[in-house]
RNA sequence: GUGGAUGUAGCUCAGUUGGUUAGAGCGCCGGAUUGUGAUUCCGGAGGUCGCCGGUUCAAGCCCGGUCUUCCACCCCA
């Protein structure tokens, strides 16, 4: 019996149409990245499911797609376990998992980024600099601009811990987004200011209070301190933040006041210069806004220092298209200490519907045929195929169109296709050695000379 | 993972208090035009009404379950 076929949630075909229109988003990125210093990498779809686990905190180990074992995954689960489960008692089911799948499919570049810097720290010089574009999975619910496979394209400088690779970021940011015509705001920030929290004597809180901050602007202050009283979060603490709420206007408005306010915190200074230096060193961007965001925090847990993210001004996406930081100690779980990274994360997917929304795509993307030949038949055909050598090899992509059937249809193809012209060589161009040529835009049709070909159509 | 909405032709959607043979536009195929697409005219094909079960003499419509997509949380690109 025939099944009415699907894709599994959450996944996606991309129709040539899109792909050209995709290819266009990366290669944009690629070319950057490449502009910058940066060498492509790729390592596998699956990890090791150690490999991830703990890596992306509590939320994030439940969003691992994991990979049953193959052959009889149960066979090899442990007889404990197995009489727990006979007798009716709970087994962690993050236990249970590890013992039915030890593969997991990656879910993000940089993890695997880490573990592939371990595995050949002895082969790699120092600072390391790689991109990397490839697809990733969240075993997340599908929204909006959300995906359980979707793309990232990562650049990644580790082994250096100078403040020129953030501002070489953010210049790359700016230089992306202006390949591909869009108008965006880049904000900054830098974890040793958030962290700058701890004068309101709560230290073992930051990260909840991080957290809660983060939704600042999605659910408004009132909420954002209901949550953080909810996650214990002291009322003299939260009255001790009170700072960062009000903070308004530009980076250099914002800075004697929070400097003023972190002034015991050695750390939080330091984070405030590290930022002074790069509002500076950046200069004028050419379609990006740099902007000093208080409340950006980003969920992920091994950021350390400077933290960005990149939203879109045009367009109704609300979430981020692009976003990264600094990671002080990314492969310490993987045994080498004291290497520090920075990097930056493209949503192809994100950026793809903001493009197509706000209409910025070309209009021309290479890839299809410019000039199609009409089959009259085989002998025509034949002629047909040593013209369409000469034009290739003049690098004009052609086709001759396989069958011989009526005109009409030979044309439709064509007209679908978006090819520019079509050459009818029948029995009259044949023989007079002439090529008649049809404008598909304009309509128009005329016949030249079988030399004359290239001329007209290139 | 929690809560809510949704699903009818390839696509966008109509379909009355449950009642005979489920409709439209666009697209597709054929013809008007045996050498011409996009425009015009004529004709045609295409639907297990997401899936499974229940209520009923009778279900696209009511009920339960399940899946999909979307929305709000959670989190994130």
């Amino acid at each position: 019996m025939a099944q009415k076929p699907s894709i599994p949630k959450g996944t996606r075909d991309f129709s040539p149409q899109e792909m050209l229109r995709r290819k266009y988003i990366f290669s944009t990125i690629e070319r950057v990245f490449q502009k910058y210093g940066f060498l492509p990498l790729e390592t596998p779809a699956m990890e090791n499911l150690e490999t991830l686990t703990g890596k992306y905190g509590e939320e994030g180990d439940r969003l691992i797609f994991k990979i049953l074992n193959s052959g009889d995954a149960w066979k090899e689960v442990s007889d404990d376990t197995k009489a727990k489960l006979k007798a009716g008692e709970e087994v962690h089911p993050g236990k249970l998992a590890g013992e039915l799948a030890e593969k997991a499919l990656r879910y993000d570049l940089t993890v695997p980024f880490a573990r592939y810097v371990v595995q050949h720290q002895n082969e790699i010089t120092f600072p390391f600099k790689r991109y990397q574009m490839q697809p990733v999975w969240r075993a997340d619910r599908p929204q909006k601009g959300r995906f359980r496979e979707f793309y990232q394209c990562d650049a990644d400088v580790i082994g250096s811990t100078s403040l020129l690779n953030e501002i070489e970021l953010v210049q790359l940011v700016d230089d992306v987004f202006t390949g591909l015509g869009l108008q965006v705001v880049v904000k900054i920030d830098d974890r040793k200011v958030l962290s700058g929290c701890e004068v309101s004597g709560q230290p073992e809180k930051v990260v909840d209070i991080v957290t809660a901050i983060d939704k600042l602007d999605k659910i408004g202050r009132e909420k954002v301190e209901e949550e953080m009283r909810t996650k214990g979060v002291s009322d003299e603490a939260i009255k001790g933040i009170a700072p960062l709420f009000e903070l308004k206007g530009t980076w250099h408005e914002q800075r004697p006041i929070l400097q003023n306010w972190l002034t015991n915190s050695t750390i939080a200074q330091q984070g405030l210069k590290d930022l002074a230096l790069t509002f500076d060193a950046v200069g004028a961007l050419k379609s990006a806004t740099l902007e000093f965001d208080p409340t950006l925090a980003r969920g992920l847990d091994y950021y350390t220092g400077a933290i960005f993210e990149v939203k879109s001004l045009e367009g109704t996406m609300p979430g981020s298209i692009c976003g990264g930081g600094r990671y002080d100690d990314l492969t310490g779980v993987f045994g080498l200490k004291g290497m520090s990274g920075v990097g930056i994360s493209f949503g192809a997917d994100r950026i793809y519907d903001v493009l197509l929304e706000t209409n910025k795509f070309p209009a021309e993307l290479g890839g299809s045929t410019k000039l199609l030949f009409a089959n009259f038949g085989e002998k025509e055909a034949m002629h047909c195929l040593k013209l369409l050598r000469t034009v290739r090899e003049a690098g004009i992509a052609a086709e001759l169109y396989p069958d011989a059937v009526k005109m009409a249809k030979q044309f439709k193809y064509a007209d679908d296709k978006n090819i520019a012209f079509v050459a009818i060589i029948g029995e009259n161009e044949l023989k007079q050695g002439i090529v008649t040529i049809k404008d598909m835009k304009t309509g128009e049709q005329r016949a030249v000379k079988q030399e004359e070909l290239l001329s007209v159509v290139g």
